[in-house]
RNA sequence: GCCCCCGUGGCCCAACUGGUAGAGGCACCCGGCUCAGACCCGGGACGGUGAUGGUUCGACUCCAUCCGGGGGUACCA
């Protein structure tokens, strides 16, 4: 599949011999793996609680994985990339605290155990037991002092400890309502976790089913979340916030009220009701005079109320009507191009503005949870509306003179089939007429609002997030439902409430929770009147687990608060959340949402949890996402044990920029290898002693040595890490140069190179780089060596190539000092030989200096 | 359908944000080392920046249109 089966076992490919100089000494990456992690674990250099610890702290952290199986080539990406910014502000003087934790909580470990007869704890901690050597290999630069497990007791008592919290301050509530059905997971979602009608874990279409759930307010910070993006604006990828502002959906428009006509098919076996007002949300008020009919959700409580004082025939045509778009799938519905479907229930509204009555239709294009799950429909300025009354003949009116880019009226909508959405002056609208679109929203929802009928408001795509599952592997919903108090709380200190052993439980999804047959644990005595009363049964949703992981990160041994104050205060918020873009939506979203709800609870002082976030891409096999079922498979294990990890981890920083996806047959972790090679091998030729004074070196080198680690700062404060390795590639080169072809491995400037590189390259290649600088005579760890410092002096040649264009071409070169004055360049241009070659008898018209690198010489 | 991003040697990617198109790597070719191969060392070839037009002394970089690729979103009224 890969370059890597082309290396048969046991002949390791990085063991390259050095046989020029006759040298005996090779790099065997797999060598110094085993010589430095031992040293490393006894040095522990990036353990971060020390409180005497004098350095500036900073927090840099990776998203935490699920714990399913071993690390694989993505987590390697992430956790290289990670590893670099976490090293790099080590090396600059910080007090890094860069954790790790797992999200071991979820579904996998219980499908495991269904399906092996498993115990989910067992399979979770196996997993992380494995996972955390892997990433120990790796050489991860985790503060290994703070580590959590969501599905340790000790993590979820808090979490349980933070929904009494929400729920005491109303943001987590019970009610029932339509939701996102799993067949598959046999659970519920949250909206965001079905991706084009299918769910986000299994890729099953997702179903609609009434249920009452748990939800947190997520929607009362709408506008919050909305607005301090701003403060995110350009430390995060505008691509996250683009989509967090979509998904939250905010829009301004206003409430309308109409008056649905009373009805009595009493005589039909029907029912009999009186005139009732009926209000509808519209970004276009203005158009209110273009109403020709009014249609309500077919799943809405307001169409079953409605139909109910329909005649017979029209209830039995609703319903069937109705099952027909309960048994369609999310994913049907969500295509657009698909036909419009509806019933008209023979009710009728009255338009407020100018008592038209418009018939009233349940269909399925309107959503029972937006708005008000009512509408009324202007099918010349809306497609959606145009295309419904088409399918029933129902009349068009224009009320909007929408003129095209030639100025003249655009066509007819009801000849065109496409209604015309954009602005003009209004027309057949009263009072409204001759205004433009938001002198007539002002106009109309002022004469609505005279009347009590309507107001300006907004509008949010985002619903409360659910958060109650079906399944076992969750933390427990810490509540009792009690026949006699209701929904009670499990006091803060009866926290946890456990989860029962699985053992005797029947796991397997049944659409119920399957704590239901722990009958000990759910019979309970009522916290409050001491009856008999029964647990909630549902399990949270992990998302809410990671809502807060890098809070606890803190202080993760704290028995008697969730997080130390003091110690949030000192390190948060993450300066640096380093993660893949699949959550930019999901746990980025509650993440805030949870930060937010914290701050007004008086637990943290600030309101946006990452204020640097860092996507990092996917790596692919031949242009596809890795699976076992494409045969395209790469295993870490695989290009660890060939190359190993120095090269694997390097690999994933030069192989482009970081939120690029790695195609791995166009990345070479064996060129990889190579280079580390003649990096280590430049460390093993230096001959000058530790601490020579360095000022004696070859300029040229010390020159380029300054003006590598000089870049790097900004190179890698911007997470350009592929030209970071580029730029040690050259420097290596260059040592290499004066070593073999210059001034000789004596000179001071290679050791100083050498040492610029071991430092450098620690932030990717830590084994190497570790070995090298041993090998120069130094004491580990060289993660801690420090950044070297950068002679401003250095950073100045004394010359410069000047290039002379004549009219944009160049025609000549010219060495010239930094400091030439701009006079003094153009005369030395225009005498250039070659200006005047290329000028000829032609005359000049004007000459463009930009001292010192340029000048243009352009001919009349 | 709408919005966003991206097209640079055979491939992955740089280019001080308007100033010499090429830094680095992969692959390839030649030479050295070798009994030979691998490794290593030295050297080399390759494109004018997706297309057209515009602005400019000067365009990979800015503008317009188009082509190609990727991503997001999609009955949200």
């Amino acid at each position: 599949m890969t370059q890597t089966d082309a290396t048969p076992a046991g002949a390791p490919s990085e063991s390259i011999t050095e046989s020029t100089d006759g040298r005996a000494e090779r790099f065997d990456a797999q060598a110094i793996q085993e010589r430095w992690l031992p040293v490393w674990d006894e040095k522990t250099p990036f353990r971060s609680g020390d409180p005497a610890d004098p350095r500036p702290k900073k927090y840099v952290l990776d998203m935490f994985p699920y714990p399913s199986g071993d690390l694989h080539m993505g987590h390697a990406e992430a956790y290289a990339l990670g590893d670099v910014v976490a090293r790099y502000w080590v090396q600059r003087g910080f007090n890094v605290m860069h954790p790790i934790g797992w999200d071991a909580f979820g579904l996998p470990a219980e499908n495991a155990a269904i399906k092996r007869g498993l115990d989910p704890r067992a399979w979770t901690y196996e997993n992380i037991a494995q996972q955390k050597a892997s990433m120990r290999r790796y050489a991860c630069s985790f503060d290994w002092d703070r580590v959590l497990q969501t599905c340790d007791p000790e993590y979820y008592k808090w979490n349980q400890w933070l929904f009494n919290k929400f729920h005491e301050r109303g943001l987590a509530y019970r009610r029932p309502s339509q939701v996102n059905w799993c067949p598959n997971d046999q659970t519920v979602l949250a909206n965001e976790q079905v991706v084009n009608g299918l769910c986000e874990r299994c890729d099953t279409p997702v179903t609609k089913k009434k249920l009452t759930q748990w939800y947190f307010r997520i929607t009362e910070y709408a506008d919050r979340l909305l607005d301090d993006m701003s403060q995110l604006e350009g430390r995060w990828p505008d691509k996250v916030l683009t989509m967090q502002r979509n998904w939250i959906g905010r829009s301004q428009g206003a409430d309308v009220t109409f008056v649905i006509e009373g009805a009595d098919t009493t005589a039909d076996g029907g029912a009999q009701q009186a005139d009732r007002d009926v209000t509808v949300y519209t970004t276009r008020p203005d158009t209110l005079f273009g109403a020709t009919f009014f249609v309500v959700a077919v799943d809405s409580d307001l169409a079953a109320d409605l139909v109910a004082a329909s005649p017979a025939a029209v209830r039995a045509e609703f319903a069937t009507y109705l099952e027909k778009v309960r048994g369609t799938s999310e994913i049907e519905r969500l295509s657009t191009d698909r036909e419009k479907t509806g019933v008209f229930l023979q009710r009728f509204a009255v338009n407020p503005v100018n008592g038209e009555k418009i018939p009233v239709y349940a269909a399925d294009y309107v959503l029972a949870d937006y708005g008000h799950g009512a509408i009324m429909a202007v099918p010349a300025h809306d497609q959606r509306d145009l295309d419904f009354a088409k399918a029933f003949g129902l009349p068009v009116k224009v009320v909007v003179d929408v003129r095209g880019e030639d100025g003249e009226p655009l066509p007819d909508p009801a000849v065109s089939g496409t209604a015309t959405a954009g602005v003009g002056a209004m027309v057949n609208s009263g009072p409204l007429d001759g205004l433009q679109k938001a002198e007539a929203i002002s106009a109309i929802v002022e004469l609505l609002a005279g009347k009590g009928l309507g107001k300006e408001t907004t509008n949010y795509r985002l619903r409360d997030w659910l958060i109650s599952r079906q399944r076992y592997w969750g933390a427990p919903i810490p509540i009792v439902h009690c026949p006699a108090c209701g929904e009670v709380r499990v006091p803060d200190d009866q926290l946890p409430v456990e989860l029962p052993p699985s053992e005797g439980l029947d796991l397997k999804p049944k659409g119920t929770s399957p704590l239901g047959g722990a009958t000990d644990w759910v019979n309970v005595d009522c916290p409050q009147c001491g009856g008999p009363a029964q647990r909630d049964t549902d399990t949270m949703d992990t998302f809410v687990d990671s809502s807060w992981y890098f809070l606890r990160f803190v202080s993760p041994d704290r028995d008697d608060v969730p997080f130390d104050p003091e110690l949030v205060r000192q390190w948060l918020p993450v300066e640096q959340y380093v993660g893949g873009v699949t959550h930019a939506i999901l746990h980025l979203l509650y993440a805030r949402f949870f930060t937010k709800a914290l701050h007004d609870m008086g637990m943290v002082d600030f309101v946006e949890p990452f204020t640097g976030l860092l996507n990092q891409g996917m790596v692919l096999m031949d242009g596809s996402v890795m699976s076992k079922s494409r045969g395209n498979l790469v295993r870490l294990s695989d290009q660890l044990a060939d190359h190993g990890v120095d090269a694997v981890r390097l690999t994933m920083a030069f192989a482009g920029p970081p939120e690029d996806d790695i195609d791995w047959k166009d990345v070479s972790p064996a060129g990889s290898a190579r280079f580390l090679a003649r990096a280590w091998r430049l460390a093993q030729d230096v001959a000058s002693p530790v601490g020579v004074d360095v000022s004696t070196g070859d300029v040229a080198l010390r020159r380029q040595t300054h003006r590598t680690v000089h870049e790097a700062s900004t190179l890698v404060e911007g997470f350009r890490f592929n030209v970071v390795v580029a730029k040690v590639m050259e420097l290596v080169n260059a040592t290499r140069k004066v070593i073999d072809s210059g001034a000789g491995p004596a000179d001071p400037a290679v050791r100083e190179a050498t040492e610029a590189v071991a430092i450098l390259l620690s932030l990717f290649a830590p084994y190497t780089a570790e070995d090298m600088w041993s090998a120069l005579g130094h004491e580990p760890c060289v993660a801690l060596a420090g950044w070297p410092v950068v002679e401003e002096g250095l950073l100045v040649t004394e010359t410069v190539t000047c290039v002379v264009q004549v009219a944009g071409k160049v025609r000549d070169r010219l060495e010239v000092s930094p400091s030439i004055t701009e006079d003094a360049l153009r005369e030395l241009a225009l005498a250039a030989p070659g200006v005047q070659k290329a000028l000829g008898d032609k005359g000049i018209r004007t000459v463009v200096v930009r001292a010192p690198k340029l000048v243009n010489v352009v001919p009349a």
